[in-house]
RNA sequence: GCAGGGGUAGCAAAGCUUGGUCAAAUGCGCUAGCUUGAGGGGCUAGUGUCUUAGGACUUCGUGGGUUCAAAUCCCUCCCCCUGCACCA
């Protein structure tokens, strides 16, 4: 099969149709209007082209789209760019500077020559080029898109969407300012995230308790993870190779003079207005003594090479008691003796000194060991859940508590100060800075800490479907822990916050309710083009989306469309994303639409799908095992891939590429369509009978058929709840997989298979059908190859057909039943053949058991209890008269009592079975002589046998 | 630390809500046979251990418990993954 010019073939079709192109309360041919459906997908964000994992929420979108569609829904699918931020700025500069790594990665993974990569050193260049090249795998895809509506978050119109969704934002007092920390590049003069390091690493920042003790002419601050440890503080440390500075500072409001090595009065000078007074050698420091803050106590510093000058204040409170590398240090410099640990937590297991007995139970050495990292680990998190508080006022606490307890009382007491440092540093900038941390004024927040509003977003998550079900817990914690987030960068694409027009809308804040904007993108472009950008004004979103009338002039028809436009596609019906926005994008999503819009207007569902992986390994550029989709989809069509990313997992998992599972499913598509081949050339006469009913079309009733037509007819009545509650997997499984084994095995019983194509139209008609919204370019050549068979919907197009209907009437449990049992008698003769050496049995004879057993084995199934069997059995005229047997056989039947719960065929049913498929056992069995008997007609020279027999397992007798 | 998810046969992955038809679907891999000029592909059977009559035994991270019966319910412990923000 030419995947790839019938996908030309059908998408120029498509394309000629205008199918993706709904209007407004479009009516079908049958008069009745429609119901509109209107989802989105998150927009890409187009630095880079997309890959194999781009496609997974995509295509999950487009089968929800296509199947709402063939289930008579006017349906919207709109898409557009996301542009806003540094990413594309920082990379267009790589570009410039012409990064190697960068023209590696293009060249390397997407295939993009050096000579077109140069060319992107313009921000708008670069996004242009890449949204083509992304827009063009979408229609490869076969992504049902309305393409009209498309715009990009830097497009004029979409800015003054954005300044008044924060103008609204501003008048319901969820706007505010104020300063906070950022990683920051100090050369640069840029906050710094993942993309702007080496490395890409991403910055972490962590917020500490720098405890102040009072020494020389002012405070020597500590950096500590535990604070509770402070009554255990013996000693300070100094790096005797440091160089140190007295530099005054405003702590929490007061001056204060305090000594930091050189590094680190450069590092914290970002985050504290600092002065630096003088320069102070180690041996000054270390001849000075310490006040310690809760027990007044003088206390000594001392040297310890431990002490990095770079990290934190460069200088460390010493508890030898419960840090290994205090104790360790004072080991060092022999003073253990003079200077005695005290110990602060009880721990069980330990005694007065944990660190101390650590380190010599596990042998590290010095402070330079290595191992010391590892004790101090172990330690700190045993202590902080079952080490007890000794000293009062924390007696009893454990570590966790007492911790918060000390550092908020130190903070009241003006003994420390909190702040902030790189967990993970050094983390280095693009530019070779090392990044530090920043506290940035004048910065503005949105507020989601707001209680009232959190109440509302509740509210309406509350009335939302969230799929997978289980994500709603992490919406509700996300909802409750939010605060306030920072809404505004110094630099960036996008748009300009309106409040402070030096400063730019930062990404997250700018796409929260851009599903509105597609509602009107083709119109507000329409006015636009007519009377410039100015024209898409406050008046005009407060009219479109508020329904706020101007107060002076008539809404102009425009005004009027685009309201009309609004009101019909809103509330958005379905979000999709992958799962990773849950705990940003698609919660500011909520907030924001109760925020802005009326509550009918809010959003009905979200949909999120995991990750793709590459060959079972996560893709990344330094693995270099992307797949980037349109050189896939060169090599495998897009049918293929579209099946593989939506059903190699359920939709909360992570699914995986691999090229093994492409294969596969690209050869069972021409296995249908070579079996396709064979059917429509077929013609019998039955089949053109134009209106025919279903048995008419299928002269051939016979068992099998009617076999595979129930299993047809009720993977049918299951597909929609599967489509619906995105169960892709199973569904897709059931399309290609379990639907071809049944067709081997329906080939298999058939006698004379040539008789049986004719009967395979009605399958492929309604496969067709029920596959089109996952492989719909199959599903078209198909649905041609079968004449454009006027079927459901006058379609000539799948497309425009509606979604079969189960004839629950040819659905038969009994007739499947019968089918496992004829398969498991089979599997019970080749296991015996096997058994006893036999490949080639000369006859084998079948006894179906007697009818009153499958009684005893209801009342073994009802009563669990031998007892009651017999009690029950003597009631029964019939069982009555067999005491013996009944016994016998349900005390065998209640040994595996879990094995008869299930429902079994009656004898006279078995009976049917195995005497319809004496012609076909036969031939499976290498043309034995296949008897089949009841129990009560059985030979009574067998009768050792025929005891054997039981309801659902026959006495097979092979000679 | 907080929150969420997860550990099933060589691999991937269903089953767990509602305990029994579970030695555990399905796919891949592997083995054998058939088909094909070969390869690819396709078809059939097998793939925990033992077994010359359809059986028995041991398995679903660990250790306990409930039950006639546990992959499934309850508890303990161990291990893995993701998010915790100003970054798209």
């Amino acid at each position: 099969m030419d995947f790839h010019a019938q996908q030309r073939k059908w998408q120029g079709a498509w394309d000629h149709a205008h199918v993706f192109e709904p209007t407004l309360g479009e009516a079908p041919k049958s008069g009745a209007a429609k119901d509109k459906f209107y989802l989105t997908a998150a927009f890409p964000y187009p630095n880079s082209p997309q890959h194999i994992g781009h496609a997974r929420t995509y295509t999950t979108t487009d089968i929800y789209a296509r199947y709402s569609r063939s289930m008579g829904k006017n349906v919207l699918f709109p898409m557009g760019f996301h542009v806003t931020g540094t990413p594309i700025l920082a990379m267009a500069k790589r570009i410039e500077a012409r990064d190697k790594e960068l023209f590696d990665i293009f060249e390397n993974i997407y295939g993009i020559p050096p000579s077109t990569t140069s060319t992107l050193t313009n921000p708008r260049d670069l996004v242009l080029y890449f949204s083509a090249e992304i827009e063009a795998g979408m229609k490869e895809m076969g992504y049902s898109i309305d393409w009209r509506r498309k715009f990009y978050t830097f497009d004029s119109i979409f800015n003054n969407f954005i300044q008044w969704q924060f103008g609204k934002l501003q008048a319901a007092g969820l706007i505010t300012k104020g300063s906070h920390p950022v990683p920051w590049c100090p050369a640069d003069k840029q906050p710094v995230g993942g993309h702007d390091t080496m490395g890409d690493v991403d910055p972490e920042m962590e917020e500490v308790v720098a405890v102040l003790f009072a020494a020389g002419m002012g405070f020597i601050p500590t950096i500590t993870y535990r604070p509770e440890t402070l009554p255990g503080v013996t000693n300070l440390w100094v790096n005797p190779n440091a160089h140190y500075v007295l530099a005054e500072s405003t702590i929490n409001k007061h001056k204060k003079k305090l000594y930091l090595t050189k590094e680190s009065f450069e590092l914290l000078s970002h985050q504290f207005a600092l002065t630096k007074l003088k320069e102070v050698s180690a041996d000054q420091l270390l001849a000075l003594t310490a006040t310690h803050p809760l027990t007044k106590h003088q206390i000594p510093i001392l040297p310890a090479s431990f002490v990095d000058p770079g990290t934190g204040t460069g200088l460390v409170m010493s508890v030898p008691a419960h840090a290994p590398f205090d104790w360790l240090a004072l080991r060092d410099l022999n003073k253990l003796d003079v200077i005695r640990p005290i110990q602060v937590l009880d721990t069980p297991g330990f005694g007065s000194c944990p660190a101390g007995e650590l380190c010599v139970k596990m042998g590290v050495k010095n402070q330079d060991d290595q191992r010391g990292e590892e004790a101090t680990k172990q330690l700190y998190k045993l202590e902080a859940h079952e080490g007890k508080m000794k000293a009062a006022p924390y007696a009893g606490m454990n570590g966790i508590a007492a911790k918060e307890k000390i550092k908020e009382d130190l903070i009241n007491a003006g003994s420390a100060t909190l702040m902030h440092i790189l967990a993970n540093a050094p983390v280095y900038c693009r530019c070779g800075a090392k990044c530090v941390v920043k506290q940035v004024d004048n910065q503005w927040f949105i507020d989601y800490g707001n209680g009232a509003w959190k109440e509302k977003t509740r509210e309406a998550l509350a009335g939302m479907r969230i799929l997978p079900s289980g994500l709603r817990q992490d919406y509700e914690y996300t909802i409750g822990w939010l605060r306030q987030k920072a809404c505004t960068r110094a630099s960036g694409l996008g748009t300009k916050f309106p409040f402070d027009e030096t400063q730019m809308i930062e990404a997250l804040s700018d796409s929260t309710i851009y599903m509105a904007f597609y509602a009107i993108a083709h119109i507000a472009k329409k006015m636009e083009k007519k009377s410039g950008a100015d024209s898409i004004n406050n008046e005009f979103f407060d009219y479109v989306f508020l329904g706020k009338k101007p107060a002076d002039a008539k809404p102009s028809a425009d005004w009027a469309a685009a309201r009309a436009e609004f009101l019909y596609w809103y509330p958005l019906d379905s979000s999709h994303s992958a799962h990773d926005l849950v705990h940003n994008h698609l919660t500011y999503f909520i907030f924001n639409h109760t925020a802005i819009f009326e509550k009918r207007h809010w959003p009905k569902q979200t949909v999120s799908n995991g990750f793709v992986t590459m060959e079972g390994k996560k893709m990344s550029k330094s693995m270099g095992n992307i797949l980037p989709l349109r050189k896939a989809i060169a090599q495998y069509g897009t049918d293929v891939i579209r099946f593989v990313v939506t059903s190699s997992a359920e939709l909360e998992a992570d699914s995986d590429f691999n090229q093994a599972a492409a294969e596969g499913v690209a050869n069972r598509i021409n296995t249908l369509e070579s079996l396709l081949e064979k059917t429509t050339e077929t013609k019998t006469s039955a089949v053109h009978a134009s209106h025919a009913s279903a048995s008419a079309r299928h002269p051939k009733r016979d068992r099998i058929s009617r076999w595979f037509y129930s299993r047809l007819h009720a993977r049918l009545r299951d597909a929609p709840a599967q489509y619906e509650n995105f169960e892709l997997r199973p569904l897709a499984r059931a399309l290609l997989y379990d639907t071809i084994n049944d067709l081997q095995w329906y080939a298999r019983r058939s006698p004379n298979d040539d008789a049986h194509s004719g009967n395979l139209r009605e399958f492929f008609e309604l496969w067709t059908l029920m596959a089109a919204p996952i492989m719909p370019h199959v599903a078209e050549e198909f649905w041609e190859r079968l004449g454009k068979k006027k079927f459901v919907d006058d379609a000539s197009l799948v497309v425009s057909a509606r979604f079969p209907k189960a004839d629950e009437k040819q659905i038969d449990f009994r007739l499947e039943m019968g089918e496992a049992y004829l398969q498991n008698v089979m599997e019970d003769i080749r296991h015996i053949c096997a058994l006893i050496k036999k490949d080639k049995p000369e006859s084998i004879t079948l006894i179906v058991h007697a009818d009153w057993k499958k009684k005893v084995r209801a009342l073994v199934a009802e009563h669990k209890n031998i007892r009651a069997v017999m009690d029950a059995a003597k009631t029964d005229s019939e069982l009555a008269k067999l005491q013996p047997q009944v016994a016998a056989l349900a005390g065998k039947l209640i040994k595996n009592i879990g094995a008869i719960t299930g429902e079994t065929l009656e004898a006279k049913e078995e009976m049917e079975v195995l005497t319809d498929s004496i012609g076909f056992l036969s031939t499976e069995f290498s043309g034995a002589k296949i008897e089949v008997l009841h129990e009560k007609e059985a030979p009574s020279a067998l009768s050792a046998k025929t005891a054997n027999a039981l309801p659902g397992k026959p006495s097979i007798i092979i000679a």
